[in-house]
DNA sequence: GCCGTTTTCGGCCCGACTGTTTTCAGTCG
């Protein structure tokens, strides 16, 4: 059992508890659930090195829930949960992924209606039998509905954080399949979109059946669609489909190109292809019968007359025409972020301390990186005051006297920061006095999500009109898959964050992804300039920040726009310049 | 059920909004 179906189970118990009425078991649980989600090492490896002890090391996890999780990694399950589970039988995954649809009203379903789950659910709403339970009216039922059908219209795409790395992993180890000369990740992964529906793969080798027979034998893999020769297509256990196609090692290029994609991107360059008395297809780029062009992309545009563009810009958003007047942009590379503007520690709801976020910034190569804890209005988290920011900065200035010996060249600096809450008339919760005294001050929307747009606008704008606002992190809201973007009017944002000189923020999160790469690309033509952060709640979440870059990077964003490429000394020249102006 | 610069037991779960209500439960961040 992996640690993401340990994490569903405890987060099931969280569900049960609440419906019982029980008190602080939930939150428990949930933590729990996070934690064991969220740690890199696996609970089944922890177990069988350290036994149950060694599984309390997980924040979150004691003796009683390390008991249960080495019972799940021995039994399956343990008996408590069994005796839940009997006694509500729901399909939580189902039910519990519908916005606005707690515990409570799962359960409150479940008793007058037998709701179960998905199917049942919508039969009742669609009838209008939820309208008739006492608590619940005519507006639950249409929001449930609306819930159903966000959920629908997101379900089976995962954010990009989360399967590339299994992408990757798939890729590497067919590479080492017998046979196997390259193996390459095509489709919207290679394009790096926020979400991805599958996982295409491409692979040329010597030996197609060697290929075939371990992509469909693969420890992931959960059914067995098609396999053939030379293509073979399968479900993933976490969710989603899997390709895999052999394509000859001299036409490899061409079948990149063709299954990278975007669908319009490549209309359009086969457009161009046929004007220009050629035909493109997954195997090359023909005149008449003639192949003369199929070994790698760069040769297949050149042919074209054109530059190639970057995966991560094909949308047929203007690339084509950029290339061929060979303008496209340098696009910012992967590593050229030097510092995370956006990290959470567990002075509020982060998992781990300023020391070990910073350890792990340092080792991950940053130089900087910016401690924004929650503030006061964000009770939930346990955010800071005055007074606790003010904590915040002694220990962080003792943190850098003893991360900078007087002896060392290499510097490293913590940022004294905060992730202050934009209140409902876009005032902020911390006094402009406490703010001052920080190097970096954040601010993002918390609360109030239902805003109509010109009010949102507005309250954003208020925001960054105080002095001593610096960036305005992830300024859509939007949560992958779970929560619509607040209505906000991007170009007026773009346009107050030019007067004012705010940075507006790329979250590298992978549920987050704000800004989109269309909302980049109009802050950059603005002349605003970006930050790429992580919103990192743990040390590992720190290597989210390409997942930003390649944002950025679909955005069209050059090294120069984003702020935090710039060299320490650099930036606090600059971060010093900002402040002065205002 | 977890946790500790308010510490080994007693806190933790606060505030705003929504939709249903006529005084409040459920949800979310």
């Amino acid at each position: 059992m992996n640690n993401v179906e340990i994490s569903k189970i405890l987060n099931a118990m969280a569900v049960f508890y609440e419906m019982e009425g029980v008190s602080f078991k939930p939150r428990a649980y949930e933590k729990a659930a996070e934690a064991v989600a969220a740690h890199r090492e696996s609970a089944a490896d922890i177990f069988k090195h350290g036994g149950e002890k060694a599984l309390m090391d997980i924040p979150g996890v004691g003796p009683g829930i390390a008991a249960h999780i080495a019972a799940l990694l021995t039994k399956k399950t343990f008996p408590e949960y069994q005796r839940l589970k009997k006694k509500y039988p729901l399909n939580l995954d189902e039910l519990g992924s519908i916005e606005g649809l707690g515990p409570k009203t799962i359960l409150l379903l479940y008793k007058k209606l037998g709701v179960k789950d998905l199917k049942d659910l919508e039969r009742a709403a669609r009838a209008g039998k939820i309208r008739k339970i006492p608590h619940l009216g005519i507006k639950s039922e249409q929001n449930i509905l609306r819930g159903i059908d966000f959920m629908r219209r997101s379900a089976g795409r995962i954010p990009l954080g989360y399967i590339l790395p299994l992408a990757e992993e798939i890729e590497a180890r067919l590479g080492q399949v017998p046979g196997v000369r390259r193996a390459v990740i095509c489709g919207s992964i290679r394009r790096r979109k926020e979400t991805a529906g599958d996982i295409d793969i491409l692979v040329t080798t010597s030996k197609p059946k060697a290929a075939v027979d371990y992509f469909v034998s693969m420890p992931e893999v959960e059914a067995v669609y098609a396999r053939g020769e030379g293509k073979a297509s399968v479900r993933l256990k976490i969710g989603i489909d899997a390709d895999l196609r052999v394509v000859p090692k001299e036409s490899l290029g061409a079948a990149v190109q063709y299954f990278t994609g975007d669908k319009q991107h490549n209309i359009h360059l086969r457009t161009i292809a046929i004007k220009k008395g050629y035909k493109l297809n997954e195997f090359g780029l023909f005149r008449d019968a003639k192949n003369v062009a199929c070994e790698t992309e760069e040769e297949i545009y050149g042919h074209l007359g054109m530059d190639c563009p970057s995966p991560e810009m094909r949308t047929d958003t203007g690339e084509i025409e950029a290339a061929i007047a060979h303008k496209l942009p340098k696009l910012i590379s992967y590593d050229s972020v030097r510092g995370d503007l956006q990290t959470t520690t567990n002075w509020t709801d982060g998992a781990k301390s300023i020391r070990e976020m910073a350890v792990y910034a340092k080792k991950l190569g940053l130089e900087y990186i910016a401690i924004t804890d929650h503030t006061k209005a964000l009770a939930m988290t346990g955010g800071l005051d005055e007074r606790g920011l003010a904590r915040q900065a002694k220990e962080i200035e003792k943190l850098n006297t003893e991360f900078n010996p007087p002896n060392r060249r290499t510097k490293f600096k913590i940022l004294k920061s905060a992730e202050v809450n934009i209140l409902k008339d876009g005032s902020l919760d911390i006094s402009d006095e406490a703010l001052a005294k920080l190097e970096i001050v954040g601010a993002a929307v918390h609360t109030n999500f239902n805003m109509s747009e010109s009010e949102m606008t507005e309250r954003i704008i208020r925001a960054m009109q105080n002095p001593n606002v610096d960036i305005i992190f992830h300024p859509t809201g939007r949560l992958l898959n779970r929560r619509e973007p607040y209505k906000v009017n991007m170009e007026k944002i773009v346009a107050a964050a030019k007067a004012t000189g705010t940075v507006l923020e790329i979250d590298a999160f992978p549920d987050r992804m704000d800004l989109c790469a269309e909302h980049v690309r109009l802050a950059i033509k603005a002349g605003v300039k970006l930050s790429i952060d992580t919103d990192a709640h743990a040390p590992e979440h720190l290597e989210y920040l390409n997942l930003g870059v390649a944002l950025a990077r679909a955005g069209w964003a050059k090294k120069s726009d984003i702020v935090n490429t710039m060299p320490l000394k650099e930036f606090l020249e600059w971060l010093k310049k900002l402040k002065k102006k205002r």
